[in-house]
DNA sequence: CTCCTTCCCTAACAAGTGTTTGGTAGGTTA
DNA sequence: TAACCTACCAAACACTTGTTAGGGAAGGAG
């Protein structure tokens, strides 16, 4: 089949790409990792552009389905956290060398091409999401009201997602498990109460 | 002076590595942005690695300095986590391009030239500066005992280096404020307690 | 058997890469 | 004045890069 084809490649690259860089993999190096020579890859794709954006959108396509079926399902502020992190986590676990190179590469790809201006796009609607959800938890009495909320997003954001760094899938917890010991930690602090 | 002239052009360079990448930099462009040629580069340094090691190596430097002299102030675990951080933002306000470098190409450096072997020496460091604290505190009674501890471990170190992915000198908080506001968030967690 | 599609190889291309070599303007020293 | 050092330029080098063109083996369809 030949989108079974496409589907393992894709994947293949995105493992060359998580570990060595966008810039730093060279097409060749795609090939060997693939069983093949360089040239072989453009009977399957465009260009090596046309490889990262594949896996980009595959990645986002998939996580904004989570996020909005979060989203629609009318929780409450912290219920809402709460779901949004342990979907990312699960998120990272499915597509860890996606979130991997999203995370690594987004910024420069997006202001480089403008191929890449879903990357920003997508950028913006992290940020409603979030922090629309930490606004309204702030005017819910639910979240404290003495924090920079800006930074507070940021904080959330990259804590959840720089997790894919580090993380590799089968490892010793599961997503959810590492998901709840996170929102543990942002929610509650990990200072002992008195 | 010579090495006056070094420092600019390494600084110049750190801010074009931080901006686009190691691989993605080409000695052209950081010849350009200090208004020169490629070639005239080599009169100053032996190669494009050598930049970045010098670059690398002169934050690193500093901020051990820092480190160590928290550790040796013989405070307790909390107190030496809160400095620590607050050390930290202090180093990514006067060093931002080296933590930005450091933080997108330090695995990928280490493990291609043993040239920057000492890049991994410095995580092993800094896990057991962060981690013996976090464990000295959970022995003490003043952090949670029913966390993963290598997890939290992750969890604080990653939450203060990402800064640098979007901290600006100059912004609109300064670099104790964020810590601030960062050790509260860590400590006693973003939920409003009852 | 023949035709056609799928999937890959061989071989090369042009552009861009880090780096080197030889030279030179301008200031400093003797 | 003469010798010298500093800091750069001009031009090229060898190599790697992404990409392309043409061909061919394998296998299913008619």
């Amino acid at each position: 089949m030949r989108e079974e084809r496409r589907g393992e490649l894709l994947a293949t690259a995105a493992e060359v790409f998580a570990a060595q860089g966008y810039n730093a993999t060279t097409v060749r190096q795609i090939a060997d990792a693939a069983g093949m020579l360089a040239g072989s890859l453009y009977y399957h794709f465009a260009s090596k552009e046309a490889m990262v954006d594949e896996i980009l959108t595959a990645f986002l396509d998939e996580l904004w389905a989570g996020y909005d079926a979060v989203l629609a399902a009318g929780l409450g502020p912290r219920e809402t956290i709460e779901a949004l992190v342990t979907e990312s986590f699960r998120e990272i676990d499915r597509h860890h060398a996606a979130v991997a190179i999203y995370q690594k590469e987004a910024r420069h790809l997006a202001d480089r091409h403008p191929r890449f201006g879903y990357l920003a796009d997508a950028r913006r609607r992290f940020a409603r999401a979030w922090l629309g959800t930490l606004e309204r938890g702030v005017a819910d009495g639910v979240f404290r009201t003495d924090l920079d909320i800006r930074l507070t997003y940021r904080f959330v954001r990259d804590t959840v997602w720089v997790a894919a760094s580090w993380y590799r899938p089968g490892a010793r917890h599961s997503p959810e498990e590492i998901a709840r010991q996170y929102l543990s930690m942002v929610l509650d602090g990990i200072a002992l109460r008195d």
